[in-house]
RNA sequence: GGCCGGAUGGCGGAAUUGGUAUACGCGUUCGACUUAAAAUCGAAUGGAGCAAUCCGUACGGGUUCAAGUCCCGUUCCGGCUACCA
């Protein structure tokens, strides 16, 4: 008898659907469409993980269950190339990044391939590809011109030693990553998305999604939008009538002489509250320390005090700030006028109100708000018990949200660089279309300058650029990873066109995706794509305004020990060892499927890969044990069928594998006929692939998927449960029709020796569930 | 602090949504095969008890003929978020 060999079995299955291109599709216009993919992966040079697997192998089960159903399904692969391990590579080492990547690129599609996925390899993406790239910066030239891409002065992380501006998570515990040195915040001009613009639409289409719901709500929450009003404080000796009130001792000429901003004259403050019925018992106004008009509304005595809190404000880290939530803050010398009570109030700075949200100030109100009555108990301001007031009496309705605008400016040299060039006086201008793609130029030293500029703007002669005729500077920051895989999923209906970003025809008809899978980017990714297709549907690009149908969002791999794996931890599991140790791709796959529900975190455990390997090795013992004619299991192989469709359809890979087993379990102790093994083999495919295509080709029979037969699901004998006071006492066997009548069934049931000796006393009430088969007697 | 999930044998996890708690797998024990081991096959396996029985889904109440499942309260664990006015 010759034994189960998975290496062998795999090879010669891999190298079939290599040589046949056996998952390469195209449009089919008569034949329904299916397309899934993963969230691509940053191909690391560890290669695969366990984590990449379970990952793929949810896409590939679908992928290959609705392939068996005779759907034409597209499972397309690519590469998210971009990114700080490999500039951090190429900083220490020298090495180009490009040359990494491929090699780590292509070390990742081997690795692949040996897991046996049913994947298109003709649509292979990579976005640090320059033929890939151009279409990002297309993309991006699409939003500038709708004035969607802009420029703002923002406040950024910056490393005074290291002379650059660092991403958040480049800080830790508000230091610099590289150099140890205390970061502090500083004002530059950085490129946005103005995302906030579809704010609305990304908040009221989440319903419409057949996503996760924790999913949904981390959006909703991100979102965060909340219906206030504006309302306008006078400031000072002025009252909203001009009528003069009390001065705080501050001469007002010096401060309105010279406004740069018509809305940070210092005449009045505007803040964002979302309770303006309590504005009567607002009695100070703080603002954050970063507010524009701050230095027209410090009074002179107390301008010491508040520039030194700003500064402090600023170089306090998000840590500092998280640790500590003491209140802190000073008073600014001058005062408002409280339109509803014209009551003269004190104005503040605090960092408790956050200048990014709102308008930077707020009115406190510490009678009704928590974190205002601190604030007020600490510096000693009144507090006043008041009634509220109409909602739209002294203010306008605003509607605010948390989100802000997405920061896409990355002082990188290894991520693509943004097609936008500044003429003499320093103003942008766009790269046009036909010089696309702005190439990312070679240098030698991958380390950013003094200037604080990516380490592009050492290709000097990169750098020059004529527009128009006219000599310019490009720009030397490269676009957020994130903004790449913005747009990929639509690349992947026609990866190799070299005239659009995507084809009109193979959009229409793949997209938008099917089924996405991923364990994380809740919010960032997830959010940028559906931005993304809303402005290029508004654009005429896109036919669809959401660009994931369903998601799955599946939990982690963690290590036997339940901690998350790391190298530092030396409890990494290698997938391709796994695999290489004899247990094969097929085991791997099967086991990921079966260690628990696809969207819980779930510990490794090296002892239940052997009870997979065992089943799939019963498995193929099958194939020798066949009795053709003996044995009739219609009943538990239809059973089967339908629990397998009915989990996969559910995404409840674990039960449905836990259902193959128990039919192997049954076949092995009666035998198995032909057809019970043909069914086996088609509902094993989407989990193991190899081993079911060679038991397909040994049984002569196709893969198409299996349909199941009511009639072998109602059988003549039932079991019917007799509880006394809710607890089981017995069982009866009765027949089918028999249970159809209550009287017949009660019957049977009170002629049970067992049932009498309970019901000596009489039955207060019975009941009969015939749905569950189920009489509960009280006595 | 806020929001969202969880808590079931020695372990990972099932349970048609109120109806036989612990499917399937791991582990353990016993048996078969073997000179022996591994592999494989078979049997048993929530706890207590000789037994009839009793107790069991984090804890305390409640609703119900019937609760892992519904309601109220408590504890613990995980995720996200973090002074968003």
């Amino acid at each position: 008898m010759d034994r189960y060999e998975p290496l062998k079995i795999e090879e010669k299955w891999q190298k079939i659907w290599e040589e046949t291109e056996a998952f390469k599709v195209s449009e089919i216009k008569d034949k329904p469409k299916m397309m899934l993919a993963e969230m691509f992966p940053y191909p690391s040079g560890a290669g695969l993980h366990v984590g990449h697997v379970r990952n793929f192998t949810i896409v590939d089960v679908l992928t290959r269950f609705y392939m068996q159903q005779g759907l034409n399904v597209l499972r397309p692969f690519g590469y998210d190339t971009f990114g700080l391990p490999a500039e951090n590579y190429a900083i220490k080492t020298g090495t180009a990044p490009q040359k990494v990547t491929l090699e780590n690129i292509e070390n990742f599609r081997k690795q692949a391939k040996r897991l046996g996925y049913a994947i298109d390899w003709s649509r292979e993406i990579n976005t640090s590809s320059p033929e890939y790239y151009k279409w990002t910066q297309w993309c991006f030239l699409q939003l500038y011109k709708k004035g969607l891409a802009y420029q703002k002065e923002s406040y950024q992380w910056w490393c005074p030693e290291d002379k650059t501006v660092l991403a958040n998570e480049q800080v830790e515990n508000g230091k610099c990553w590289r150099c140890g040195h205390e970061v502090e915040k500083k004002k530059m001009k950085q490129w946005f998305f103005k995302i906030t613009e579809y704010a609305d639409e990304l908040l009221d289409e989440i319903d419409s999604l057949e996503w996760p719901e924790k999913i949904k709500t981390m959006q909703k929450n991100w979102i965060g939008r909340s219906a206030g009003a504006l309302i306008e404080f006078p400031v000072n000796s002025r009252a909203a009538s001009g009528r003069p009130v009390a001065t705080g001792g501050r001469r007002l000429s010096s401060c309105c002489r010279t406004p740069d901003s018509l809305e940070f004259t210092g005449n009045s403050i505007t803040v964002f509250t979302t309770r303006p019925d309590t504005i009567k018992g607002a009695t100070f106004i703080v603002l954050a320390p970063e507010y524009q008009g701050l230095d027209f509304i410090v009074t002179d005595d107390c301008k010491d005090a508040v520039a030194k809190y700003k500064a402090d404000a600023l170089k306090k880290s998000e840590v500092e700030r998280q640790e500590n939530k003491e209140k802190t803050g000073v008073f600014t010398g001058s005062y408002a006028i409280n339109p509803a009570t014209k009551e003269k109030i004190p104005i503040w700075v605090a960092d408790y109100v956050l200048a990014g949200y709102g308008t930077g100030a707020i009115m406190a109100v510490p009678a009704m708000d928590e974190r205002d009555r601190e604030f007020a108990e600490k510096f000693d301001l009144p507090i006043v018990e008041t009634e509220l007031v109409d909602r739209d009496l002294y203010g306008t309705p605003k509607v605010t949200y948390k989100m802000r605008d997405w920061l896409i400016s990355r002082q990188r040299y290894w991520g693509c660089p943004i097609p936008i060039a500044y003429d003499k006086e320093g103003n942008p201008h766009p790269i046009p279309e036909d010089q696309l793609p702005v190439m990312i130029p070679e240098v030698k030293d991958y380390q950013p300058d003094d200037s604080g500029r990516s380490a592009l703007a050492k290709a000097k002669d990169w750098l020059k650029v004529t527009i128009d005729g006219e000599e310019m500077t490009r720009e030397t920051d490269t676009l957020d990873g994130y903004a790449c895989s913005s747009w990929y999923l639509w690349r992947y209906a026609s990866p190799h066109d070299k005239e659009h970003a995507w084809n009109e025809a193979a959009i229409k008809y793949w997209e938008p995706v099917d089924y996405y899978v991923g364990g994380d980017h809740a919010v960032a990714h997830l959010l940028y794509v559906r931005f993304w297709c809303k402005f290029f549907a508004d654009q005429g690009y896109l036919p669809f305004r959401e660009p994931i149908k369903r998601l799955l969002y599946n939990g982690y791999i963690n290590a036997p020990d339940g901690k998350k794996m790391s190298k530092s931890k030396g409890n990494v599991i290698d997938p391709l060892d796994v695999i290489n140790d004899g247990y094969g791709a097929d085991t791997l796959r099967t086991y990921e499927m079966f260690i628990g529900p696809y969207d819980m975190d779930a510990a490794w455990d090296p002892r239940s890969v052997g009870g997979v390997y065992r089943f799939l090795n019963r498995c193929y013992n099958l194939l020798a044990m066949q009795n053709p004619d003996k044995v009739d299991n219609s009943i538990i192989r239809n059973k089967t069928i339908k629990k397998v469709t009915e989990d996969i359809h559910k995404y409840n890979f674990n039960t449905a594998v836990a259902a193959l087993m128990e039919y192997v379990n049954e076949l092995y102790k009666v035998g198995a006929s032909e057809e019970d093994l043909v069914v086996l083999a088609k509902l094993l495919k989407p989990f193991a692939p190899h081993l079911a295509s060679e038991m397909l080709e040994r049984l002569g029979a196709d893969d198409e998927w299996p349909k199941w037969d009511e009639k072998y699901l109602v059988s003549d004998i039932v079991t019917v449960v007799v509880q006394i006071n809710g607890k089981l006492r017995a069982k009866l066997e009765m027949s089918a029709d028999d249970l159809e009548d209550e009287k017949k069934v009660m019957e049977a049931v009170l002629s049970d020796k067992k049932v009498q000796k309970y019901v000596e006393n009489g039955i207060k009430k019975q009941i009969f569930v015939k749905k569950a088969k189920l009489v509960n007697l009280v006595v």
